[in-house]
DNA sequence: CTACAATGCTTGATACATGAAGTATGGCGG
DNA sequence: CCGCCATACTTCATGTATCAAGCATTGTAG
């Protein structure tokens, strides 16, 4: 609508340069970008501190410690990793840190001898029910300029970038 | 409108629980935050994976030389890190790599012995206007399924989060 | 059954990333 | 002009985080 764009003529893309159909459109995706990453930022920031000084605890261990709590039947440290979109190794130490302080525990899969069962321990569960409510209202208070309309289309925009793949 | 939510009655609030005026909207909000991370990380592993086959270099790098080509009279280490919202020993480390590079350099700062003036030098120049383009690609790739109107609308909403401060 | 690639996880090297403590300079009230 | 707090960075200890390499176990083709 406000220009062309890449004209798709001949003699076009000749060079292979990085395809852009509509370049306004990529600069505001970009500016999209820059602005989800310092929301997430700041958002991390301040529920980091808070952790910290709240429970002595980090983001990290509280991520895993809540997948766990969301799946009382355990999970597999390669899910672990996929759920929270980390890396395989990345799971490894935090989870040794949460089975050192007795929060988590690792039991064997019956079938695989290769895989763990990563279980929250009853410490860890009193730790998060009480962790899980704070944390809630952290986030609620956060966010608290985001409308529930809003809140639903950046649900909606944000599985749009994750189901692309 | 759904329900009433926690009534402001009398013999509320007496235990001082974390104060949530609407639950269903708090957890509305708590899906928003854990799909913006995801989100997010995703993002950032793809474009993480591309510069380091593509450029063999790192995200932080990438962004503190994106910032500095973006301000070609130089920034101040604070200003960096506020820019990028990381802390001030993260700027430290990336910046001492860029320099020790040489994409980077430390300049004095007149009437304020204490700062110092960042800049990008020509090699660094050179290189970030290649890797600006090839970037903004990837970001346009990467939300391809978010259309115009969703980005503006995304942004707005990124910026009540990151205004409410 | 038997190579052999694939899977699940850990380990090790490197680079962030943070918070707290330390150093140097700036700026202000008295 | 002096004490003193604030500011701008750096340094250090610690905890992620990634990738690549390694180990054990599984699945599978022949």
């Amino acid at each position: 609508m406000k220009y062309g764009g890449n004209v798709e003529g001949p003699m076009m893309d000749a060079k292979a340069k990085p395809m852009i159909a509509d370049d306004h459109l990529a600069r505001q995706r970009l500016r999209m970008w820059l602005q989800m990453l310092k929301a997430t930022r700041l958002v991390e920031g301040a529920l980091r501190e808070r952790l910290r000084s709240r429970y002595d605890t980090t983001l990290p261990r509280f991520d895993v410690l809540s997948a766990l709590h969301a799946h009382p039947e355990g999970m597999k440290m390669s899910e672990l990793s996929q759920y929270l979109v980390v890396s395989n190794g990345n799971v490894t130490g935090v989870v040794d840190r949460l089975v050192l302080d007795g929060f988590a525990e690792r039991g064997a899969v019956e079938a695989d001898r290769r895989a763990f069962l990563v279980r929250i321990t009853d410490k860890g569960r009193t730790l998060m029910d009480e962790m899980a409510a704070e944390h809630l209202a952290w986030v609620d208070e956060l966010l608290a300029d985001v409308s529930e309309a809003d809140t639903a289309r950046a649900i909606s925009i944000m599985l749009d970038i994750r189901h692309r793949k």
